[in-house]
RNA sequence: GCGCCGCUAGCUCAACUGGUAGAGCAACUGACUCUUAAUCAGUAGGUUCGGGGUUCAAGUCCCUGGCGGCGUACCA
């Protein structure tokens, strides 16, 4: 038998109130572990809440003991009786406690020793109450855990504050929460096949760099002890990946967590996680069939029929996507071929639509921030927005016509950007060219600008073949398929600001 | 970054123009042998986010710091 517990404290935390609280449910704890164990090892379940309801007419049928574990999660007492539903992962059985089948001492452990909030086992028979509930009519009943703390109020919910810094009370009171992480997983599953299926390799590459590139974006920093040297976080996979299309491995994909130092806000977590892949002798259409039949998928598994409903739209990914040439869609939003324009041209387009061009942004930002305001919101249903400007996508294939643009196309729902991809650039001359431009921007004061990476031009240098390559937004692509506008909702642990104490004072 | 709003019991929220800080849930005591937001009777529970100021008097007004929400800008 367990020491009883006797020294069992919190450390002085929040009011004198809660302080009682706690120390009420200890006091209960150390009565209750000199007639029990309060921690046991383990426990035999024979069946969780969810394999009960499935197979309640043979159970009953068998009167058959089942022992089923979980957390107590309200306790209804009703003179010698006490109902009490147990919450496991799926779900809820109700239980009830008889003085009659369970003896005094039993039942008074029940009824005022264990606390909501508390794990236990309970052994017992199926039957329908009266009002036709499934019950486990409780022949015994195993303590499991203590929950020391009291659990939150249980019919109104918690803030989205409190549920993404304390994930662990938003999963006992919320089973939405948890069914939304469990599909969270099987998306995962699902994107994972599906690249099985089409023949791509999973590898993984390092998130300590010492040069971050693949992306425009500010990283973090960090140290290396041994080797006294600084290193990255990495912002995308892609400079690695493609030097394992150079080394020979066809088709590469990575899911994996990118960090970028930048704002964080309903839409952006500083990790997030990152899908990415390339195939050896594809270009961009090849990346585009790809990119589609994955999203037709996943709607078909987790929506219905191939139909997602995201914020009261239905999206429709069983039709071919829409295909829309990025300045056709500004060309029809401001009537004026915007190709035939210079520099000035197009910031008065801009301005006309009530953006303006902040300095250093050259003709091509601006054209992507008139892109953003004018078309982003209105692709509602899966488009395809093919062949950029030049400027936007430095590791991007110059367009085999179009002079001015690239190989590129980005998949948009429901407003927001899906998936990017290009026909990748393979030309290290090219590739070197592009680079040195960069660097001249970081030594002027740019800090998103790529570095020259040597490592990966030598890569380059070597051959890689024609490929295309594709990322897209593990997160967004979740917000997508639960239905959700906040990151939080789909990471278990966003980054919060750490909770400190009020400041000093002036 | 910037702007607006918020922070009151463990949780969710009240408290008028400055005038004794309240309710529900949770907790505690009692009643009730089919309850289900159980019910009924009672008890206890507060650093009103921290610091400073104005005032006879501050949850409320002012200053300042912290944290959050929403909007906005950049990034997936």
């Amino acid at each position: 038998m367990n020491p009883p517990a006797d020294g069992a404290e919190l450390p002085a935390e929040g009011s004198a109130a809660f302080q009682r609280l706690v120390e009420a449910r200890l006091e209960k704890m150390r009565e209750l572990g000199r007639a029990v164990e309060l921690y046991p090892y383990s426990y035999e379940r024979t069946h969780t809440s969810e394999q009960l309801r499935a197979a309640e007419p043979e159970l009953t049928a068998a009167g058959a003991v089942v022992r089923v574990p979980g957390r107590i999660m309200t306790k209804r007492g009703a003179g010698k009786t006490l109902f009490a539903p147990i919450q496991d992962e799926w779900g809820r059985i109700q239980a009830y406690f008889k003085l009659d089948t369970l003896g005094e001492e039993r039942f008074q452990r029940i009824t005022r020793l264990i606390d909501i909030g508390d794990w236990i086992g309970v052994e017992g028979t199926l039957f329908r109450t009266r009002t036709g509930e499934l019950t486990i009519q409780v022949t015994d009943f195993t303590f499991l855990a203590k929950a020391v703390r009291p659990l939150p109020e249980k019919y109104h919910d918690l803030s989205l504050e409190l549920k993404s810094r304390r994930r662990h009370l938003d999963l006992v009171m919320n089973q939405e929460s948890r069914e939304r992480f469990k599909k969270r997983s099987a998306i995962l599953a699902e994107v994972r096949a599906f690249f099985g299926d089409e023949e791509f390799l999973e590898v993984e590459t390092p998130v300590l760099q010492p040069l971050y590139g693949g992306a425009t974006a500010r990283p973090f920093t960090t140290h290396h002890n041994a080797l006294d040297t600084r290193l990255y976080l990495r912002i995308a996979d892609e400079l690695y990946l493609k030097r394992l299309i150079v080394g020979g491995l066809e088709r590469v994909f990575e899911i994996a967590k990118d960090f970028r130092n930048e704002g964080m806000d309903r839409t952006h977590n500083p990790e997030f996680t990152m899908l990415e892949c390339y195939a050896a002798w594809w270009d961009y259409h090849g990346m585009l069939d790809l990119t589609e039949r994955l999203l037709r998928r996943l709607a078909r598994r987790f929506g219905n029929d191939g139909v997602l409903t995201y914020g009261g739209h239905d999206l429709d990914f069983e039709r071919p996507f829409a295909r829309l040439r990025f300045m056709d869609a500004l060309a029809e939003r401001t009537g004026v071929d915007l190709m035939t324009l210079d520099d000035a041209g197009v910031a008065a387009i801009a301005r006309r639509h009530g953006i303006e061009p902040r300095k250093g942004m050259g003709r091509d930002k601006i054209l992507d921030a008139l892109f953003g305001d004018l078309v982003e919101p209105t692709l509602v249903q899966p488009t395809f927005v093919m062949d950029h400007p030049k400027e936007l996508s430095p590791l991007a294939k110059a367009h085999r016509r179009a002079p001015g643009l690239v190989e590129r196309f980005e998949l948009f729902c429901a407003g927001f950007e899906v998936a990017n991809s290009f026909s990748e650039l393979n030309d290290p001359f090219e590739q070197r060219r592009r680079f040195e431009a960069q660097k001249t921007l970081a030594e002027a004061g740019d800090e998103e600008a790529q570095q020259l990476d040597e490592e990966f031009l030598q890569a380059m240098e070597l051959g890689m073949p024609p490929t295309g390559g594709m990322g897209m937004g593990i997160d967004r692509l979740v917000m997508l398929l639960v239905d959700t506008n906040n990151i939080r909702d789909v990471l278990l642990f966003p980054a919060m600001r750490p909770e400190r104490s009020g400041g000093e004072g002036p």
